[in-house]
DNA sequence: GTGAAAGCGCTAACAG
DNA sequence: CTGTTAGCGCTTTCAC
């Protein structure tokens, strides 16, 4: 439409040099009076670098998307754009999803990734720098960013038996995170820092997920000698500890006690207002980001960050019944 | 490595007919040892459909993210699998980022999308079938998703009057949203059902953020004869109103009311838990979803629809001072 | 049942 | 300064 070859379209497109002042300006203005945009995917196909950072998520939930507005917010004025995916996991395995994302975006659609809670070790072999957040494994290969796992969850059973609890249950989350293993232990060290011995019945597996915790919540509460208090791996859980304690007519606080981790927006109003372990979650997001671009620039530094947490008291723990 | 042509991995990749059982077997194993996954890019830049949603916004805000949340819980189970892009809105303009990414991703990289608060009217000769949420414009051309923004407004409004409030700011969004625009007319309609002259004084534009709220917040709260109350736009502004508020040494009801609208997690527990419009979010983001894909399966019904809003009252309204 | 070849939209190298 | 050509990784005819 110009009358040039879409060679010289590119590269007015591209700004690149040896194109005439009177030829760009005349496909300039086709291309504003065509509202034309170059295809992402084509362009990628061709060049080396998109300008796009890529987010890996099993799936949006508040956790991911708390991430998400910290990373966000701090790609704002790089330069970079934000993608953000969520591959299939209703009919696969719900394991393994980060690295098939990682092989079908990688290398040409984004130059770079954040894989939140990846269920498996990354394999080094990535074409493109990678950096995990709260990942499958240690600080070990990928670079990963985390939170105190350990002290906070400490920090948070110690809060109940301060309160005077001694039958202190623990949901736990997904045992392939490196981070719910270590919330149990901090649970294990606050109890036996007390001299309480872990009875084993009162650890059950939640997922992180509300679908996946209500059969072990209901066995947990439905118990005659059930905890005091319960300890569950993540918020969602917890609030989902919430619900099931309200449909089987136990007060919280009165009757149960309940603590959470993450501090998403969503436990801030709960039913009552969770006591939860912060994670200071958009701030992880946003370091996310700046490592995976000091790794993109040759400019990295540590090669594992891991964040304070901090315990949130609210409504939802109270001395123990009786 | 299969001593097979790349045609042919293609066929087996895809199940597709003609290919000997022996050589598909054989193929899959070096796939599998390999962790051989498609290019995303490649296979979207060759075929037709590519299973693949995009949502596309201006940033991952709290709003955003919300609907973000509906639409992956509904996107579950469907086959397809999710993109949700951020272009760039830094440098360039403010307006006009859907139209820029729609064409930069529609046609290829995704099969259909969701377009977030678009700021212009989204041509309908798009590639690909698009839903927008909460629209520039009303429901004329592309299919939209909102909620019934008039009617919530006039209510927020009305509650503030029923407390005995007459001098009521209110923090407009942002005008190039319909939504901003039926929020203000149904503060309008409340005030004239109820006899109360509009002051054009009190009515300012936030743009549904922080800081651009900031200055206008101040100059409202910052005058001897200041309103008793605010009817923000949404639940960020508001919640800066609730900051401002405090740093002026304002008390929040006491001295101050404040409404918000959208019901994000972060108003359940603001200090003091916001009082806001409700929208339905999720139901929001997994209607849109469910609307693009009739879309592409040709079977849509209604070409736009407008969810019920509803008033959630909490700590941050009261009656008026003396 | 398999592979060679064309082509998706674009960019980079090179020829004119 | 501009156009022709090749090729990014893949899928799809169409020969063999």
């Amino acid at each position: 439409m110009a009358g040039v070859s879409v060679a010289t379209v590119s590269k007015v497109v591209n700004n690149r040099y040896g194109v005439a002042a009177g030829t760009s300006e005349r496909v300039l203005a086709v291309v504003e009076e065509l509202g034309y945009e170059s295809s992402l995917v084509a362009r990628s196909l061709r060049r080396t670098s998109t300008n796009v950072i890529g987010v890996l998520v099993a799936e949006f939930e508040p956790y991911s998307t708390e991430l998400l507005k910290g990373i966000s917010a701090a790609v704002d004025g790089t330069g970079y754009e934000l993608l953000a995916y969520a591959g299939r996991t209703d009919g696969g395995a719900q394991t393994g999803w980060e690295r098939r994302s990682l092989s079908r975006l990688a290398g040409t659609l984004v130059d770079a990734a954040i894989v939140v809670t990846p269920t498996m070790v990354l394999s080094s072999d990535s074409p493109v720098p990678v950096v995990a957040v709260d990942p499958h494994t240690g600080p070990e290969g990928t670079p990963t960013v985390d939170s105190d796992n350990t002290t906070g969850a400490r920090e948070a059973v110690e809060h109940l038996i301060d309160l005077g609890h001694r039958r202190i249950a623990h949901l736990g989350g997904r045992p392939d995170l490196e981070s719910a293993r270590l919330r149990e232990l901090g649970y294990r060290q606050a109890l036996e820092g007390s001299g309480i011995a872990v009875d084993p019945l009162l650890i059950k597996v939640g997922g992180y997920r509300p679908d996946l915790a209500d059969a072990p919540v209901r066995t947990l509460l439905d118990r005659p000698d059930r905890p005091t208090a319960v300890f569950a791996a993540n918020d969602l859980s917890a609030i989902h500890v919430l619900q099931v304690a309200q449909e089987l007519g136990l007060r919280v606080p009165q009757d149960l006690s309940v603590v959470g981790f993450d501090n998403i927006p969503e436990s801030w109003g709960s039913a009552p207002p969770l006591t939860t372990v912060a994670q200071p979650l958009h701030r992880m997001g946003a370091e996310a980001l700046r490592m995976v671009l000091d790794l993109l620039e040759g400019t990295a530094r540590e090669r594992h960050l891991r964040l304070p947490t901090s315990l949130v008291v609210r409504a939802s723990t109270a001395p123990p019944p009786r």
